[in-house]
DNA sequence: TTGCACAATGGCAACGTTAACATTTGGTCG
DNA sequence: CGACCAAATGTTAACGTTGCCATTGTGCAA
């Protein structure tokens, strides 16, 4: 009548089905060497004693977690949800589990997060890279840790994987002078976010290689209301045809700002944003942008780790380009 | 020369310094009873050697893995991240981690979440139940598994937390009529959303108990582009001064519907989102809606577990209640 | 009848850690 | 000087699982 508090064991199983521990191991494993009788004997077992195989036990034997860990310096950060689902994917696809850990400290750094890993059961470990860690040049992952990076940046000795932002800048760059427009005028974001600063190089860089010296930029901050301001300034521009925000909702606030200065749009300025993340909250307008595939950066990452199962696979960087998604926010003037 | 493959265990360290396996545990666990110079001896040994405690060893010796698992349905979800923030801030405040598991299967059940979690290395189990999940009333937790459900429904064996939905749409529409309004039109969402339907009862009780019989509903679909038609739909009702829609995108959606029509917000009508999620994105317009502490709910979940600490502690019901966040899109019409 | 192959099962050890108990050492007090 | 105490360290066993090898049983060919 006592709840019985200790946990079942192979142990208890195998008394209570008259075998021996290892035929009841070859039951869970549902090898072939067992009559399926004797197999059946021991599955009652095992319901009525409600027994479930201990986790630690079993790594302990194997050696292995089938488990990947994920460091995060910032859990609320843009796509993370979008890489979660990645993660979870290819984590299930490969009978892999999740653990999730915050990194935080300062100096905020690759080996601390790799040295709270260490003492998780993991197998490998993701790093989502927002900000740049003060020893990303010197670190070297743990032995047997295989470590993979969220970043567009690449590691001599860790795998890397991140949207292609200089690849986005080049395509909506490319696209506006496409449609006639002589310059691109851009509205960046704050200097501390890495994916931002890739974004304004590519912009840069993008321009001059089509032999146009890129005009002034204007610094927001990531909110709408950053965006509205850029707008507002850059509407008494008469230079100033075509804007790319560094996301949507400085986007979006740059579209209200230039009306609220009487410019309209598409038809006086054409507007692109990026992060394709306005769809269902934007009523009236179906903004350009750029459509990034965070799930598969997840993806990408935990397969690598999953994937290659002990056989130590080489060190890979991997860019995933995003999607132009035309929208009504742009006009042809040629 | 050759590379180590093997893992460094405490034997290994124990041999290099010179003293039993027991001390170099001692040591790892910093216990008063070594001398420091042993502690020295020990400690450079473990850096010499690149010793890091076995988290499988450990726990099958302790029988406990400071590990809470956090089963979700779909990961994709309003407010999903700043609940993670909060499991693991909570997790890292008692020393545990966080594991993530997608689950999905038709039926949709915990008793498959549970299952699924019970072959990992977790203590206890949270399950973010966006949808109803077929065994509610019958599910059991596992024995030794203290199972905590995000949910606003109460459950008699398991401790449940949420934010309160009913009560939000309560300080709202009390909100409203507090400000001289008749009635409260209301915006819906789709019927499998569980908090959404409570979201509606509360709408719909609460004008009751203030002795207002509740318009007819428009039933939404989450995205403001729902929204928009419900508000051209709306524009044209005179008895319409305020509505109260289910999430931010589909106020916002309701007020751009409304001024298609010619109506001005706040002025002709009020409206009111919930959510608080337009802040960065829309620049012109200070949405009144309710914040949630999803972050919160987050830790309260996983405290229940984490710092349970093998107690049995008894099933709770825990609501976490919104706030209203006053914006520019109400009128006081006394 | 013997020998042999093969199927089914059992016994043992080891994975890495640490709680509980045992032992040694050095020092203090009667 | 011996008895006793505390500090520091060592020994043993156990947590649950499973790979390896040994053992038993069964049928079949020589």
């Amino acid at each position: 009548m006592a709840a019985v508090k200790k946990s079942v064991s192979v142990k208890d199983v195998a008394r209570l089905a008259g075998v021996s521990e290892q035929t009841v191991s070859r039951t869970v494993h549902d090898s072939p060497s067992v009559r399926p009788e004797t197999k059946e004997r021991v599955r009652a077992a095992m319901r009525e004693l409600g027994y479930r195989p201990n986790f630690a036990g079993r790594s302990l034997r194997r050696g292995k977690f089938k488990t990947v860990g994920v460091a995060m310096f910032n859990i609320t950060g843009t796509g993370n949800l979008d890489r979660m689902e990645g993660f979870a994917a290819a984590a299930d696809k490969h009978g892999y589990a999740i653990t999730l850990t915050k990194v935080d400290g300062h100096p905020y750094t690759l080996e601390g997060a790799s040295s709270r890993m260490s003492a998780l059961p993991v197998d490998g470990m993701v790093v989502i890279m927002n900000r740049m860690p003060a020893d990303f040049g010197t670190f070297e992952p743990l032995p047997g840790m295989q470590t993979v990076l969220v970043t567009m940046l690449e590691h001599p000795l860790c795998s890397t994987v991140d949207n292609d932002q200089f690849d986005c800048s080049r395509q909506v760059v490319e696209y506006l002078l496409g449609q006639g427009h002589k310059t691109v005028h851009f509205i960046s974001c704050p200097e501390r976010s890495l994916s931002g600063m890739q974004r304004e190089e590519g912009w840069r860089e993008t321009l001059r290689a089509h032999g146009v010296e890129p005009p002034r930029l204007v610094r927001g901050d990531w909110t709408a209301q950053s965006g509205y301001a850029a707008g507002q300034a850059l509407a008494d521009d008469p230079t100033c045809t075509a804007i790319y925000a560094s996301n949507d909702a400085m986007a979006y606030g740059c579209i209200r700002g230039l009306e609220s200065r009487g410019k309209r749009v598409p038809q006086d300025v054409s507007v692109v944003g990026v992060d394709d993340s306005l769809g269902d909250i934007v009523p009236d307008r179906r903004l350009t942008t750029v459509r990034f595939d965070n799930k598969r950066v997840g993806m990408w990452a935990v397969d690598k780790i999953a994937g290659a199962e002990g056989v130590a696979s080489g060190v890979e960087h991997m860019l995933i380009p995003g999607m132009l998604v035309e929208g009504d926010t742009v006009r042809d003037v040629r």
